[in-house]
DNA sequence: GATAATAGGGGAATCTCATTCCCAGCCTAA
DNA sequence: TTAGGCTGGGAATGAGATTCCCCTATTATC
């Protein structure tokens, strides 16, 4: 195959450099995870969202220079987390909402998000909503690209509704999107009421937006 | 009708401080709003609500020493801002809205507040929007109740549709702030869809979700 | 196998801000 | 007039994110 030494040098060294770029890309993917880990770590025992780069670097047992190495700002560590937190959250609500009638399913959804935005309840995350709000303020894109997964998979429950004939007219992705938006926002903030607003309120309200009243038995 | 010296002393006295705290107060106030007028200046110059405690303090020709004799903050100067933005908000709102029928007058609110909260508009106002998310973090009660006037002002409307009987079952307040809410955040954030989530689509999903299909003409 | 070049890493230094502190000047009261 | 206490200026402090310098270890070349 080979017609000459060159050839097979060359081929030997794009091995070689192929080898020590996955290794060396290995080698950030595992450092990577650890300034994760060691970030989660110091968030459950300070159960508080607010720490320190220092804080997150001491407890990975690496240094601030491999930090900014591997992250471009605080920012962008927060992100990746909440990414992670929101690709969690889809996977146990799709798990929670496989079956049953597409608006039954929906209305799970609807309470599940509600409840993982509530403050203070044992199934909140707080990585995902105060994250959200955080980094709503400086890196607006990337919270709605973050959000993707999540409307994705509304919007799949919502075509169904569709396809069942029970969908009012209108584009059922934008109907998904203010849904979760409903549902994700209110639960931190029932502004202006005495009691907060609660997730079967949210769901009634989305529920007779989505839903005409002729369909509803 | 003074009985002796004492009292006429007493009163003078009285008066004297009353005077002087009415003069200290309003001095006062008039600083507090030099330092709020320095503050809506530096964030019109730099076309950013990003601001520092020492630019505003430069601009009210004061020291950093009485910002803090008058708020004890940064977060307090922007929380005093934004309940005025809210203030002038919601002033603005009503003298728009305040003939026509129920149902019209609240698209119109919906409209506007849709309109006031999406960024990059000439209408927008970022006091409003990029404030309430920044407060939201640390101060989330306060928040809430600085939203209060407007939710008031939205639950009135509802209300006069609930007379009208054209509203669902269900609390007329309670509906008023989810309405506010869907209004205020999908316009910055339309998580998760191509084209941003318009005020109209707002509008429809709020319709239906608060007036049954069949009292609709 | 030795050496030069270079990347990676530790952690001190820097920079930006909010907040607090210290001291001088001014006003009040006796 | 003068002691006592406010007020205000702005320097000092402190917390934290980000950058920089230098050393080490590894790689590439002969």
């Amino acid at each position: 195959m080979k017609v000459d030494g060159r050839v097979s040098a060359t081929m030997w060294r794009d091995r070689a450099i192929e080898r020590s770029t996955r290794s060396a890309r290995d080698r950030a993917a595992k450092r990577v995870q650890q300034f994760l880990d060691a970030a989660r770590y110091v968030i459950a025992a300070k159960a508080s969202t607010e720490f320190t780069v220092q804080e997150v670097v001491d407890q990975s047992k690496q240094s601030v220079r491999s930090f900014y190495q591997y992250f471009d700002s605080k920012y962008e560590l927060l992100l990746v987390l909440f990414e992670e937190e929101m690709g969690i959250a889809v996977d146990h609500i799709r798990e929670a909402t496989v079956d049953g009638e597409p608006l039954d399913r929906l209305k799970r959804v609807v309470l599940m998000l509600y409840d993982l935005c509530e403050p203070g309840r044992v199934s909140a995350r707080p990585l995902f909503t105060e994250f959200a709000q955080r980094l709503q303020v400086d890196h607006p894109d990337e919270v709605v690209a973050a959000f993707a997964p999540l409307v994705d998979y509304v919007a799949e429950i919502v075509e169904q509704i569709g396809q069942a004939g029970l969908l009012r007219e209108g584009r059922p992705r934008r109907m998904a999107a203010i849904v979760v938006q409903a549902a994700t926002v209110t639960a931190g903030r029932s502004s202006g009421v005495r009691q907060p607003i609660t997730g079967e309120e949210i769901w009634q309200f989305c529920l007779h937006a989505i839903v005409p009243d002729h369909k509803l038995s």
